[in-house]
DNA sequence: GCGATCAGCT
DNA sequence: CACAGCTGATCGC
C-alpha cells in the first residue's frame, strides 16, 4: 500500500492520491488510478462537505478514472467536481486559496502510466520546478523516454523531483517479464486447456481490482470468446473492454469472483456455480496472476508454475521492476521521492546504492543502473532517507570486475538495447492509454506497432525448453512466442515458459502443497517467497553475508564508500 | 448506525 | 513481508 502522505514539497497545495488529513485543505485534487489504496479518504463525509463550500476545488483525473470512480456510488458525489483531463495535453492550473484569494498557477499534463486502465503519471510544471508524480506505473524500458512532454526540444527536460513508485525498486525484482511473454504464456495454457472439450474451463483468479481487462481482452480475441465476470456496469461506456465480457455463465473462461471463490475451486466449481448443461462435471483449472521476478543473472525463467493438481501461477505485474525503474530517463538529475516504503519493509536491511554526479548539486542522485549494490540501511541513523533519498559520495570508479563481467554477460540488462522483433504482439501500454471511451475504432488491442518499441533485453527472458506431461495428459509444454503463440499450432511451440510440476519430483499429489519445494532441484524457493504471490526465487547467487563481511559493509558505509557487494540479508 | 482501524485471509 | 483488496471484529462518535 502507498504510503506516500498525499503532499508533494514542491506543490504542497496539491494533493495526489490522498484525501484524508491535511489533505483536507488542497486547493486541488489529483487521482493517479482507480484502486483503492490511492482513494484514501475520497469517500470521507469531510471532503464532502468541503467540496459543497468550494467553488474552485476540483479532481483532476483521466476520463476512464473518472467513469470507473463514478461508477461505485460512493463516490457518485465527486460528479460534479470532477475535471477529466487529456492525456498529453498540457492543462493550466489556478490553486486558489478561497480565504486570502492567493493564486497560483500550475501547468499539468497527464501521462499514461501503464498500471491499470485510467491510471496516469502527473507531470506539474510551474515556478517551483518540473516534479513527475509516478502514482502507479509499469512501463517497458524506453517508454518514458518516447514521451513527448517529458521532453523539451531533443533534451529530457530538468525533473528536479520525482515521486516514484517504488513498489518493486528492489535488486532482488530486478526483472519481470514482459506483459507480452506473459499473456503469451497464459495464453498457451489456457488455449491447451479448453481446447480439450466444452468441459475444460478456466478460471482466471483475479483479484478484485481493475488491471486485467488487457488479459481479457487478449484472450477473448485469441479464443474468440468472452470472459465472465461479475459485473460489466463499469465497463458500459468502454466497449473495447465490453465486447471481451460477459455476465453469461456458458463460455471456457472465467475471472468471476465470490468470497468463498477457493474454496469453491477447490470443490470443483466455479465462483458463479456453473455446471455443465448435460451433467458432466466440469474439468477447471485455475490460473492465478502473480508477480514473479528474477534476477540479474538467473538464466532460466518460467511465466508459469504449476502449484497444485489444476492450479497455476501466471507472472503478472502491475508495477516496474527494478531494471524498468532504472533505466528511466532524467534520473540523474532527480531527487526521488519514494511512494512506497517498499525498500524497507520488505527488506529492512537493505537499501539501495546511490552516489553523487562529481559536480552536480549535492541533492543530485544517481542509482547504480545496472550492477545489484546492496548495504546495510542507514534509514535509522538517517530520518530524511525516510521519503527522499539522499546521496551519498561517489568513490569517482567504477568496480572494474563486475563492470567486466556485465560486459560479457549475455543477460545484460540496460536501457537502449531494442531487440530486432519483425512481429510485435500487442502492446499492454496503448491498452491503457486509450483515452477515448466510446471511440470503437480506437483499439485496446492495438495493432503491432512498426516501430521497435516496448521490448528490450530486460524484459525478455531467456529461451529454454522442458517437457513434461501430466497424468491426464495434457501436456504441459508450453510455447512463449511473441510472433506465433498460436495454440493451435503446437508443433511451433518455441519454448520460453515453463510449468513446474512439484507433484512429479517424487511428491504424492495430496502431498503437493506442502512438501512441494523438497525434492524440486530446479527451483528452489527461498525464504521470502514461500508463502504468498511471489513464488518464483531471485538472484540464484545471492547469499547471507557473514557477520564479519557485515561489519565491513557497515564501515564501508559511514565512511561514504561505494559498496557493491551483492548480499542478501536476513530480516 | 456509521466510519475508522486492525487482524486475518487470499 | 510486499500486491489490492475483502471480510469480520472492535471501538468511538
Amino acid at each position: 500500500m502507498s504510503s506516500f502522505a498525499g503532499r508533494m514539497k514542491e506543490y504542497p497545495t496539491i494533493s495526489l492520491d490522498r484525501f484524508d488529513r491535511e489533505n483536507l485543505h488542497a486547493r486541488a485534487y489529483f487521482l493517479s488510478h482507480c484502486h483503492k489504496d490511492h482513494m484514501k479518504g475520497l469517500k470521507g463525509p469531510l471532503l464532502k462537505r468541503k467540496l459543497q463550500f468550494s467553488r474552485t476545488v476540483r479532481l483532476y483525473c483521466s476520463f476512464v478514472t473518472k467513469e470507473l470512480l463514478l461508477n461505485n456510488p460512493k463516490y457518485a458525489f465527486w460528479e460534479e467536481y470532477i475535471v477529466p483531463l487529456e492525456l498529453e495535453s498540457p492543462t493550466q492550473i489556478s490553486l486558489v486559496d478561497e480565504a486570502s484569494g492567493e493564486k497560483e498557477e500550475v501547468v499539468v499534463t497527464l501521462l499514461p502510466a501503464g498500471h491499470c486502465p485510467g491510471s496516469v503519471m502527473f507531470l506539474f510544471e510551474g515556478s517551483h520546478g518540473n516534479v513527475l508524480y509516478t502514482g502507479d506505473f509499469r512501463l517497458p524500458v524506453g517508454d518514458v523516454s518516447r514521451m513527448e512532454h517529458l521532453h523539451s526540444g531533443s533534451r529530457v527536460k530538468d525533473i528536479q523531483s520525482i515521486y516514484l513508485d517504488s513498489t518493486f525498486y528492489d535488486p532482488r525484482f530486478y526483472q519481470i517479464p514482459s506483459r507480452e511473454v506473459c499473456l503469451s504464456g497464459i495464453s498457451e495454457l489456457v488455449g491447451k486447456w479448453i481446447i480439450q472439450s466444452p468441459h475444460h474451463v478456466v478460471w482466471l483468479n483475479c483479484k478484485a481490482a481493475y488491471g486485467y481487462e488487457y488479459l481479457f481482452i487478449n484472450l477473448g480475441e485469441e479464443f474468440n470468446t468472452q470472459i465472465h465476470v461479475n459485473t460489466l456496469a463499469m465497463f458500459k461506456k468502454m466497449p473495447e473492454i465490453l465486447s471481451y465480457v460477459t455476465t453469461n455463465r456458458r463460455t471456457q473462461i472465467h475471472a468471476c469472483r465470490h468470497p468463498k471463490d477457493e474454496e469453491f475451486f477447490q470443490g470443483n466449481r466455479l465462483p458463479c456455480g456453473c455446471t455443465a448443461a448435460d451433467g458432466t462435471p466440469l474439468r477447471i483449472i485455475s490460473i492465478k496472476p502473480s508477480t514473479m521476478w528474477f534476477g540479474e543473472r538467473t538464466k532460466k525463467t518460467s511465466v508459469i508454475i504449476k502449484t497444485g493438481g489444476s492450479s497455476y501461477r501466471a507472472c503478472f505485474s502491475f508495477h516496474s521492476s527494478y531494471s524498468e525503474v532504472n533505466a528511466l530517463p532524467f534520473t540523474q538529475y532527480s531527487i526521488w521521492t519514494f511512494l512506497f516504503e517498499v525498500i524497507k519493509d520488505v527488506c529492512k536491511t537493505i537499501i539501495p546504492f546511490w552516489k553523487n554526479i562529481e559536480g552536480t548539486p549535492e541533492t543530485t542522485a544517481l542509482p547504480v543502473s545496472v550492477e545489484e549494490s546492496l548495504a546495510p540501511t542507514v534509514t535509522d541513523a538517517q530520518p530524511a532517507a525516510r521519503n527522499y533519498v539522499d546521496c551519498t559520495e561517489s568513490n569517482g570508479e567504477e568496480d572494474e570486475e563486475e563492470e567486466e563481467e556485465q560486459q560479457g554477460d549475455e543477460e545484460k540488462v540496460g536501457a537502449g538495447q531494442p531487440e530486432d522483433i519483425s512481429s510485435q504482439p500487442p502492446r499492454w501500454e496503448d491498452f491503457f492509454t486509450t483515452e477515448t471511451l466510446t471511440d470503437s475504432q480506437n483499439s485496446l488491442r492495438s495493432q503491432p506497432q512498426s516501430c521497435c518499441s516496448g521490448m528490450t533485453g530486460s524484459q525478455t527472458p531467456d529461451l529454454f525448453s522442458d517437457e513434461e506431461t501430466a497424468p491426464d495428459g495434457f501436456s504441459l509444454t508450453l510455447s512463449g512466442s511473441l510472433s506465433n503463440h498460436s495454440s493451435q499450432n503446437m508443433d511451433s511451440c518455441l519454448p520460453d515458459t515453463l510449468i513446474i510440476q512439484p507433484e512429479l519430483d517424487g511428491q504424492k499429489q495430496g502431498d503437493s502443497e506442502t512438501q512441494r519445494e523438497e525434492g524440486d532441484d530446479r527451483i528452489t524457493l527461498s525464504e521470502s517467497q514461500q508463502s504468498s504471490d511471489f513464488d518464483i526465487p531471485c538472484t540464484p547467487e545471492s547469499k547471507v553475508p557473514r557477520p564479519d563481511e557485515l561489519s565491513q559493509l557497515y564501515r564501508k558505509l559511514a565512511a561514504g564508500e561505494a559498496v557493491r557487494k551483492l548480499c542478501k540479508l536476513e530480516k
